[in-house]
DNA sequence: CTGAAAGCGCTAACAA
DNA sequence: TTGTTAGCGCTTTCAG
């Protein structure tokens, strides 16, 4: 930047001004500043910058698992969104532990990211104060909030009634659900509001009807042959994502079970394969680009100064396909 | 830092040295400053060593789509591979752009970032020249080479054979090949593979029936349809990787064909819903995980002083499923 | 074995 | 409207 001081004939402090607009600068030094840019193809030290203002021109993304289709739309999506704005996305997958979630967090603050959009899952609901009080804009995206931060979460509970009317009316009586782990933070938001409105559907979850499990295909594959191995089976089962369908999938094959015949299935967010899998999944979408969409622009409102929490949700949809 | 030195009642040279070890300590003064750091909860600013030392801990990922599960894989194969010495990684997708990409390669080394493994498309292949001078770590993991650098690639020449012997076994002779777009750098690797090979196993490849497009589900519909419409239709049709392929069977779908009863579909790369879309895919598997793993692993090299350029290749593997 | 001090490239008071 | 300068937090030479 000295160089270009030089070569314009200024001082270093207005190659700064120039470039950042911060104070006026005459038509005539700016062309000058600017020519000198050119000639010597200088650029900005972004390291520098961030040095001294304590602030990078990095976002975060932490997710559970980046090679869940779900989460990778969600990378895509807010990458669009920020790019154009000068940020750039850094991805990091978790696997849902707590100490990776907090170790990111940390990293967070610690490298000064110009803000982090997040899905935790067995993070303490304060864990965000940090953040906070580092003034480092922050928004969480899930079903349950996350203490004082921006939220993105779902409108799901007509979306939920109507799947479970849909269920009803194909005559069946007794649901089972494949819930997330029991120690997630604050439960399994998806299996309470099944509970909600079940009874209004005239359906009913026996209490061995419940099972708990990571969101992984194994994990999947192994709670619905516990369901199915109950004294009663479920008629239905609604699964806490995509991904578990297809592990319940992969156990009714093996048992020989006829999808939607012998057991009907849900889903959960309606990942591109969902649409792909024999029979077709009937699913509750989630859309990943909506909500990267609200979560950029929650995040770029906090950047540029916004101090008042927002939550914003983003309507679930029924999708009627033929597992059901 | 200044803090951590005045608590243990030493230089801040001395904390420095104790954290990086460069230089003997006293088993004393070493206690001293852990004592204070433990007590301070002290932790270097990376943006200020970065500053200083011109390197970062950031190693970037630059892909064509992080939505194709292949490299959300990679995605994570390489995280896995590189958090253990400390690195951050950061993806970021191109759409397969020109523009893109060299942004992208533009702010590596402008952001001094640590490394970067690479997926490039429509680079030109001097394109990471400025790496090399820059003393930037570099892979490229491509079916081509792209100058100087490191390169992850796949040994696929026996799986091809076995592929198309496998397509000749159940009678077919014309086939048809999805390839990628006219003007990817190094134009299409996997396409003139099955033509190198096409002819051994007695399976010929009509002009009319190479159509190009992009790796996509919808360019390849779009794709399998031309193929569909031809003179003379293929019997068989190799896709450029399996998000083509389908592509290709949405195509099918609508067009009332049977697959693999009036034409064959083989994929690429094998990701996870090859096997999930009904007829299963049949499919040439190139093993995202280990593929990051090679990456990482040349990328670490670099970073550890290697400087001689070095290959690595992964074999790729025929699978046979049920759409042939 | 340890300390003093320069300086990485930038921004933002403060002065002019 | 522009310049001077301190300093962000670290690493590393040079002295001791």
């Amino acid at each position: 930047m000295s160089d270009v001081a030089r070569v314009a004939g200024v001082s270093s402090a207005t190659v700064s001004y120039v470039l950042s607009g911060k104070r006026p600068v005459t038509e005539e030094t700016r062309r000058s500043v600017e020519s000198a840019i050119e000639q010597l193809g200088f650029s900005l030290n972004p390291v520098a910058r961030s040095l001294r203002t304590g602030k990078s021109t990095m976002v975060a993304l932490v997710v559970p698992d980046i090679a869940n289709p779900f989460y990778a739309l969600l990378a895509r999506s807010i990458q669009d969104e920020l790019r154009g704005r000068g940020y750039h996305v850094l991805v990091s997958s978790t696997g849902a532990r707590r100490d990776e979630e907090e170790a990111l967090l940390h990293e967070v603050v610690h490298q000064r990211f110009a803000g982090v959009v997040m899905t935790p899952f067995r993070l303490a609901t304060d864990a965000f104060d940090v953040l906070r009080s580092a003034g480092i804009p922050a928004v969480v995206s899930a079903d349950v909030s996350f203490g004082d931060v921006d939220l993105v979460t779902p409108d799901a509970d007509g979306a939920v009634r109507e799947t479970l009317a849909h269920v009803a009316a194909t005559g069946r009586r007794r649901i089972g659900v494949l819930a997330g782990p029991l120690d997630a933070t604050g439960g399994d938001p998806r299996l309470e509001r099944i509970r909600e409105h079940a009874a209004g559907a005239g359906l009913r979850i026996d209490r061995e009807h419940v099972v708990h499990g990571e969101h992984t295909r194994e994990a999947g594959a192994e709670g619905f042959e516990r369901l199915m191995r109950a004294r009663t089976r479920p008629e239905a089962v609604l699964c806490g994502n995509d991904i578990t369908a297809v592990g319940a999938m992969d156990t009714a094959e093996r048992l020989g079970l006829d999808i939607p015949g012998d057991v009907s299935l849900v889903g959960h967010d309606d990942i591109e394969f969902a649409s792909l899998v024999r029979p077709r999944l009937t699913t509750i979408r989630y859309p990943a680009r909506e909500v990267g969409r609200a979560a950029a622009g929650l995040l770029l409102e906090q950047i540029d100064g916004r101090t008042r929490r927002r939550t914003v949700r983003v309507a679930a949809a029924f999708v009627a396909r033929a597992s059901v």
